[in-house]
DNA sequence: TCAATTATGAACCGATCGGTTCATAATTGA
DNA sequence: TCAATTATGAACCGATCGGTTCATAATTGA
């Protein structure tokens, strides 16, 4: 081990805390004083550590992406399950966490795109933010064209305008989230929407 | 007329000024300074005429559902058009505004409902968007009910949660928009999601 | 003409913003 | 034991935050 005196908080579970912070207010909404309070850390540790505000935002949604926000692809990969099936697991999985009580309620990217378009977060946040949508809409465009080929997918539909629904669906839902909608409420219209891939 | 120096701006256009601000980059994100800039008042003359921050930002959402925000609902009360296509104009008529290069991109409603869960709003404001979208979903409902007992929605859909999928799918589109939608991208998601109609 | 009234602009207010400095505390390896 | 290294906490930084004060300018009706 390097010599020197050890920190006094666990990095990781910092950086947890600083995203739940970023999650519920946003980043305009977060200050410093927010942060340091919820991590149970002073300012020169902070910055020693993450340093700085914009810096430890970029770090927050890596972690969020890490752990809420690629974990609901997997149920779209199910193939024991029809394809509708499973576009429904996907979206109510992503449902039950923008809903969780453990969590702050909606979603971190959906908040910071709303956000990216002002002048409320700092240019490189933006930038980042706009990748990780690119990156969502690539992803399930090309699940779309691959399910088409296998014939899951009426060849009438288009994978990009699919793919487009269904992020515009979760965006709605997210917002739909902080304006106090239930899980079993978002449910109901996770039903109806599916019609759609009918 | 009441003595006194006169104002040297107009009231209305100021206020709509201080709207596209807040419009832009939401109530944490906009600063005293943001506002005395765009609107071309200064401080002393921003609070005797508009109270303060707060109340500032409640009389733009007030005058933002008045002109951006009701007038879609229109669109549904034209009875010589089927139901499905009353449904597509009211969102046609609201990505178009959501879209237009006139006006900031996105919605206030919905960019304000997310920040209204976190601690970014003043309370009385935070109420007030939840008026909105209370009264927003009430307005829907009804209409769905009133179209049901018309034939027009089969009696096997439940008009609270054809409304909820509505406004879900309206927040949904504003964040697209955000995200850098076209309106003709929002066009094709409109269409796709309609399918749920028929 | 002039008192009453209202708006303006500059100067000021304490509080908080994001961020830094620095002496000191705690740890290591030699 | 002690030099080197790293983290901490308090004190400080200039800038900006939302908001106020107040002398002065502009307007009215009597």
């Amino acid at each position: 081990m390097a010599a020197g005196r050890n920190r006094n908080f666990d990095k990781d579970i910092a950086l947890e805390k600083a995203m739940f912070v970023f999650w519920k207010n946003g980043y305009p909404g977060t200050s410093l004083t927010d942060l340091t309070t919820a991590m149970g850390v002073n300012k020169s540790s902070l910055y020693a550590t993450f340093v700085n505000k914009e810096v430890l935002f970029n770090q927050a949604m890596e972690l969020y992406l890490k752990k809420h926000g690629m974990i609901h692809f997997v149920e779209l990969s199910k193939a024991e399950l029809s394809l509708n099936q499973r576009i429904r697991n996907y979206l109510l999985s992503s449902a039950e966490m923008i809903t969780n009580s453990n969590l702050p309620i909606g979603c971190l990217v959906c908040h910071s795109t709303s956000e990216a378009t002002g002048s409320g977060l700092p240019e490189n946040s933006s930038s980042i933010i706009n990748n990780i949508n690119k990156q969502t809409l690539l992803t399930l465009t090309n699940f779309f064209e691959k399910e088409q080929q296998q014939g899951n997918l009426s060849i009438d539909k288009s994978p990009t305008v699919v793919a487009d629904y269904l992020l515009t669906l979760q965006f709605g839902l997210a917002v739909s989230a902080r304006n106090g909608n239930s899980f079993d409420e978002l449910k109901n219209i996770i039903d109806y929407s599916l019609t759609v891939f009918r």
